[in-house]
DNA sequence: CGCTTTGTTGAAAAGAGTCAACCCCGGTGG
DNA sequence: CCACCGGGGTTGACTCTTTTCAACAAAGCG
C-alpha cells in the first residue's frame, strides 16, 4: 500500500492513470489538481477525521468522478484508494471549471452531487438509526443497483472491497459484516463465496432492510 | 407544531420571518424558493429517509443559513424547525444567485459549504465509530466552539434542543444522552440543569472526545 | 511450499437500547 | 392560590445487539 499516487506529477495533465489495487489516486488536504472519472475498476473513498479516526465514506465505480466533489475546493476532502486494478482518465481542474461554464454539463455535475449528497445523507441514517442487518442489506442493494443503473443485468455482484472497508463503510466490525453475510446466506437471501455475491431474494433483502427483526445475528438460523 | 410555514406564501419576497418553537422554517422535498439566515434564535435541521427514518441532521444558529445548500437544487434537501422563538431573514432564491455572483460572496459562501460537509463527515466519523461519551462530548465542544467563534466568550451553554433532538443527531437514544450528561456532570466536567449547561473542564471534555475509556455509562462514577 | 492477508466462526463482555417508574417545572383553570 | 396536567428529563433494571478476543480455515503470493 501507499503507491508513489498520481499527484506527485509536477503539472497535471489530460490523460489516463492506471492504480493496482490499494495505490492512492488523490490524498485528503492535498491540492485538488485534477478530477478523475472511473473507466474501469473500483476505489474508496476514505475520509479522516482530524483525530486521526479513519472511515470508508463512499465506493467510486466505473461511472463516477472521484475529485470532483473538490471542483470548487483548495484541496481534496477524501482520500481515493483503488480497491482492484482501475483506469482512471485525468481531467485537470482547469478543464473541469471550464466545462462546468456549459450549461448542459454544469446539470449533469449538479445531478451527480445531488445524488451524492442524498446517498450520504441515507448513510448518515443508515449507521445513525438502523440494525446492522439493515445496514448490509441498504449496501447490498444500492451496490446491485448501481450496477442496474449502469446497464449491467445481473445479479451477480463482485465485492471488490474487503469486508473490512464494508464494516467501516457501515460502521461496524468486520466480523459483524462476515457473520451477517453467513446468516444472509442461510436465509437465503444471498449467496456468498469470497467475493462473489448473488442477490437471489431481492425482495428479501428489501423486507431486512425495512424490518430490523428479519434477520438477526443470534436467533435460529435457517435449518 | 406544523405550523402554518413560510412557504404558503405565493410569491417569496426579501424580508424576514419569525417563528416560534417547533414551526417549520422550510420543508425537505418542497421547492427552495430561498434561503434564511438567521439573526437569533435557534433551529433543527430533520433529514427523512426514503424509507421514513427521521434523523436530526444538523442544528442552525445566528449566522447559519438554512436553505443555503439549496442554492442550485431544485427543492429543499432538509425540512428546518424552530427550537424556539427565532428571527430569520428571507432571502429571494434570485438574490442568492445574483449574489453568487459576486467572487467575494462566492468565497464566502464555498467557504460555509466547506465548513458543512467538513462537519458532516465527522459526525459520520463520530456515529460511525465513536462511542457514545464520545458523540455527546464532540457536541458539546462543537456548540461551545461554535458560540466562540460567532464571538461570545461565555462558557454556558443554552441548549436549545431536547435530549430527544441531541439523541437524534448523535445518533443514541435520549436516555443514554440524559445518562451521559449526568456521568459528566459527577465526574467534574459540566454542570447542567435542564437547558442550560456549562462546561468546567473543557480539556477533560477533550479527553473523553478523544479516549472512549474515559467516562463510560457504567462503571464507577466520581464519588 | 510456507507465509501473509483475508475471512469465518465461537464464546464472553460490554455498550447501548428498551421498558418503566418517577421527578421537576411551567401552565391552566378551578 | 392551589391542584392538576403534560412535556421534558432523570434514573433503574433488564435485554439484546454488537464488539472484542481468540482460534482457525482459505486464498493469494512470493
Amino acid at each position: 500500500m501507499g503507491g508513489a499516487g498520481v499527484t506527485s506529477a509536477p503539472g497535471i495533465a489530460p490523460g489516463r492513470v492506471h492504480l493496482q489495487a490499494g495505490e492512492i489516486l488523490c490524498e485528503q488536504g492535498r491540492p485538488a489538481l485534477a478530477a478523475y472519472p472511473v473507466r474501469t475498476g473500483g476505489l474508496k473513498g476514505v475520509y479522516e477525521s482530524q483525530l486521526g479516526w479513519r472511515q470508508v465514506s463512499r465506493f467510486f465505480m466505473p461511472g463516477d468522478v472521484p475529485g470532483l466533489e473538490a471542483h470548487d475546493a483548495p484541496a481534496y476532502g477524501i482520500s481515493v484508494v483503488a480497491l482492484q486494478d482501475t483506469e482512471c482518465c485525468v481531467v485537470p481542474i482547469e478543464a473541469v471549471q471550464a466545462g462546468l461554464a456549459n450549461a448542459e454539463l454544469r446539470a449533469a455535475a449538479l445531478d451527480i452531487f445531488r445524488r451524492q449528497t442524498r446517498r450520504q445523507s441515507e448513510l448518515l441514517i443508515a449507521i445513525g438509526s438502523m440494525k446492522a442487518a439493515q445496514r448490509l442489506a441498504m449496501l447490498l442493494l444500492d451496490l446491485a443497483g448501481e450496477q442496474a443503473r449502469r446497464g449491467v443485468a445481473d445479479s451477480v455482484l463482485t465485492l471488490t472491497m474487503t469486508r473490512n472497508d464494508i464494516a467501516s463503510y457501515l460502521g461496524l466490525t468486520l466480523e459483524t459484516v462476515s457473520r451477517l453475510l453467513s446468516r444472509f446466506r442461510s436465509a437465503g437471501l444471498i449467496t456468498v463465496r469470497h467475493r462473489l455475491l448473488r442477490i437471489v431474494d431481492e425482495a428479501g433483502l428489501a423486507a431486512v432492510h425495512a424490518d430490523p427483526e428479519r434477520v438477526t445475528l443470534r436467533g435460529p438460523g435457517v435449518d
